[in-house]
DNA sequence: GGACGAGGTGGAAACGCTTTCACAATTTCG
DNA sequence: CGAAATTGTGAAAGCGTTTCCACCTCGTCC
């Protein structure tokens, strides 16, 4: 009553039925053969792999998944971007561990709108992903608050165990596995650096208000400030976004609006730190001789420039949000919630303080 | 005579069946309203949406490719890794693409390992991807060529259309859509600016035999020399991977064994020119001040170093890629090839020779 | 020496959907 | 005004698997 089954190229695909048939077996032999779930005696074992051969059969993903309990054996990405470097890490931290579990990795990008992470997840949704990592925060719109009821029930009828990576709880309705670092104490590491090598006026490049990311650095800058006793300055942060593109700007206008304030930088990634760096440059300012900097990610084109920054475990990220995901789903409980530590790198790109 | 349908989590999804027995119609009719391919009186259709509405329905993906024509909606990436940014601008390109025209992105990394690349094929194969795009070589291993029958053979029986980005071809025998970059072209035009710049004595950076990447950038490297008539010296190629390590390394090695014999750098990629301008600072060496360099892909990092270099349209050879294999899996005939341009980027890393 | 397990195997239901075919209820037309 | 075309709907087959149940064939035990 239908037409043959073929694959996108028109060349046919060969079915169980075709190899049970071939090895003069039943088609429930063949199946139990390829999953190696009971035994079969070796003859029948050898005539069915030598038609399985002969016909270059593979089975069938969907059918499989139809068939069996609907697990799919896939784990869902969602992120902003995968060209920013620090997701990219993340992303081959899942897609590693989800392969070495034996998971298919599907990718999806949202460039930060919500409406499209929302139409993302749910096309996940449809694919039955055993778990959908999300990563990073969303752009926080205005219609953000109104939408959130909507969207945190939509993720949470995801069916998929959901997993945040350095990201805002979705509310406390939603469970989710959470997988954090500990930017405050990074940063607080990476200013106290700079504080213990006698600066005093440290810029602060990156503000952000409402990015857990961006607000828990700040809160590390702020705090290592105060204990070291220096007053802190509103006015020595910078607002704009974690990119290249902003840290070139913030700096420029810094440094075009007024006489040199500062002798130090903390940016608050490593982006905003290659665009400073070369907004500096452009103005015959050389790091660290004329001004120190210290950056958070420790990505590696921060080796370019020699940049002493906060080491943040990338991929390690995205393999814990696999591997706790796929754990929680085969024993149950309560979702985990782990926080990974960070460490300073220390590379070139600080200097003494010259009095 | 099976349990119900769950999900990963335990929580249940509905089916076509209850949202049809809510509305009071046939799952066919819900069916083809979901699907928008008949007409349906506006009644029925309210009915049928206010069920969808009330529980939540979502079609189960994989039902819907095994009763249709097995068409999945789903492009495969298969790549080295996401973390080199050549690779990640790629994949986001794919991604953008195979989003926008409504399919799911799999993606699989291979670290270059030709074996893990075929497991990944055959996996991406069982979930009959409407195209698998291969992203840049594997490492030519010593059983390589041996392997190449099996390999070849294997792709080729994916089922899918198969896509080559910036790679060495199957073989004759494997027919494959193909998009490539100018590499010779664009090496020509850095080592021209160079040359042009009056530097005769310019050190090539990654040499490497049997990569089509680094060959055609090697020739066009060569090329350029010759059409300024400035002998060839093969002691001026240094052989390494396209990788920062590499770059630092060979610059490491030039620079402590012997006196610094060259004016300028011609880096295939920018990630060896990232690393080499780090070697060159640490022996206090600046760009361009005391060496000039250009480099090759135009990554938003090489803007931290101001290094001119030639731009390639990375996102586009994704987006490329996905859209040729689409409209050739819909129009058919010969596999398209097509080979996008590039241009040089000039920036900060280039002095006239001094002299 | 018959009952009983155990080891293999096959038949067939079920997974959730799409699509063909058939048919009833309209509308349109000569 | 009756026949033909159109429109909307339902029943059911089929997609390619897995798995439950039943069955058969042995070797083993009492």
């Amino acid at each position: 009553m239908r037409r043959a089954s073929e694959s996108a190229d028109g060349r046919r695909r060969s079915t169980i039925r075709e190899v049970a048939s071939l090895a003069g077996v039943s088609v429930a032999t063949v199946s139990r053969i390829l999953a190696g779930t009971y035994p079969a005696s070796p003859g029948t074992r050898a005539r069915v792999m030598r038609a399985v051969q002969e016909l270059d059969y593979v089975a069938n993903a969907h059918a499989r998944v139809l068939a069996g309990n609907n697990v799919s054996k896939s784990v869902a990405i969602v992120l902003n971007s995968v060209i920013s470097p620090h997701y990219a890490h993340v992303a081959q931290g899942v897609e590693a561990q989800a392969t070495a579990e034996g998971r298919l990795c599907l990718i999806g990008t949202t460039g930060g709108d919500p409406k499209r992470e929302l139409a993302i997840v749910r096309h996940m949704r449809e694919q039955n992903a055993e778990a959908v990592i999300l990563v990073g925060n969303v752009v926080a719109d205005d219609k953000y608050q109104e939408r959130m009821g909507q969207y945190a029930q939509a993720l949470a009828s995801v069916g998929s165990r959901l997993v945040l990576c350095g990201r805002r709880p979705l509310g406390p309705d939603v469970p989710a596995v959470v997988v954090e670092y500990d930017n405050a104490g990074g940063a607080f590491a990476a200013t106290s650096h700079l504080l213990s090598a006698g600066h005093e006026r440290i810029l602060c490049l990156g503000r952000r208000p409402g990015y857990t990311t961006a607000e828990g650095r700040l809160d590390g800058y702020r705090k290592a400030l105060a204990a070291y006793n220096v007053p802190h300055e509103p006015g020595l942060e910078a607002e704009g976004m974690m990119e290249w593109d902003e840290g070139y700007r913030m700096m420029k206008e810094r440094l075009s609006t007024g006489p040199q304030d500062f002798t130090a930088v903390f940016a608050i990634n490593d982006l905003i730190a290659g665009g400073a760096h070369r907004a500096l440059a452009e103005h015959g300012l050389r790091v660290p001789d004329d001004v120190s900097m210290v950056g958070f990610d420790d990505l590696p084109p921060s080796r370019d420039i020699g940049l002493t920054t906060v080491h943040l475990p990338h991929e390690e990220i995205g393999r814990t949000a696999v591997r706790l995901a796929l754990e929680h789903a085969a024993h149950g409980g309560a979702p985990p919630h782990v926080v990974l530590g960070t460490h300073l790198v220390i590379r070139d790109s600080v200097r003494p303080r010259r009095r």
